[in-house]
DNA sequence: ACCTGAACACCGTTCAAGT
DNA sequence: ACCTGAACACCGTTCAAGT
């Protein structure tokens, strides 16, 4: 019954997977893992630092996007990301909601924050790369908690089933980075 | 000691300005008020439709923009629906996280998508319109959470201030905008 | 180093009963 | 119509103590 960090990490991805963050809770993660809730307080300081442990661990088995900075257009390196985050996010149950919480409050998920920086910069985007990297990213987790949460309330037949398919993300998509190269030639 | 539905959703917002979102609890509401938890299920069914009532009361509250649809470019007015969004939610301690839950799970809030799509269409955007809304709004919306989640970070002693100010929102709004520009012009 | 056991101070929600 | 009182089934977190 003893664990390292990581195992606690890699059973709670599979418990947010099985019950969803609202009801990822401590002394449910202690249960499945045959173990007192206070025992998790060995590994993590609080709940708070295990969801950012959670969200590293689901951005981090992310496949990396194949064309890279510099190999290709930053355009098509950009989308590459986004389209690559948002599929990641879509694969794990509520993975949207906890990644964009855990990035909001600084307390990690910063990889996909650096990765678009980095492709900006390298299409020489600077000064203008933070800004348009967080506008990307304010477009994806937005959409992909909306698309999440439709899809879940569906399920439960909260709401009627309103399909939106998976060109609605790119169209949005494209109306960012089209925004992005107007700002940047009017410099 | 006998409230309308009304009377509630108002002592809610002041409970939400003073004790945030994660403290505006059920019972904490109740002692507010001067009445037993159990009360305020005869006024709502349940805790998300009472914040959804407190979302879409935050919403009525705040100033109409001057430039109306039809009066002037669809640029200007959009641009105001946006601007004047964020300051609303900005104005009450977690605004921003709570309108923008409400609206993802479609339980209210749907004001600005709908002055958005209104806009949007006046302006010949259609059939554009709902994906430049929905576009335009996880913009504010993730742009607004970010900055009220930082500012109360950086209050409570959590991380450094890394202030970035108004015009970091302005920058962000005018990519979106330019993108939707494009995209119309493409087409 | 890792965990137990017990406690503290809370939650949302239901429901019979009161006025 | 609006509220009380009591209960049910939970939370996150702390901390002395065990191995």
């Amino acid at each position: 019954m003893r664990y390292r960090r990581s195992d606690v990490v890699s059973r709670a991805i599979e418990a947010l997977d099985d019950y969803g963050l609202a009801d990822l809770t401590m002394r449910r993660l202690g249960t499945e893992l045959g173990v007192q809730p206070s025992a998790l307080y060995h590994h993590f300081a609080n709940k708070q630092t295990l969801l950012a442990a959670v969200a590293d661990e689901i951005l981090a088995r992310a496949p990396w996007p194949t064309r890279q900075p510099g190999e290709a257009d930053w355009v098509d390196v950009v989308g590459d990301i986004c389209v690559g985050l948002r599929d990641t996010l879509l694969t794990w149950r509520d993975g949207a909601e906890l990644v964009a919480t855990v990035w909001s409050f600084g307390l990690g998920a910063a990889a996909p924050y650096e990765r678009l920086v980095a492709a900006l910069t390298a299409g020489g985007l600077e000064p203008l790369a933070p800004v348009a990297a967080r506008t990307l990213l304010h477009y994806v987790y937005g959409h992909a908690v909306d698309e999440q949460t439709r899809l879940q309330a569906a399920a439960a037949g909260a709401i009627d089933d309103d399909p939106r398919d998976e060109s609605d993300f790119a169209a949005g998509l494209g109306m960012v980075i089209a925004g992005i190269q107007v700002v940047r030639a009017a410099r």
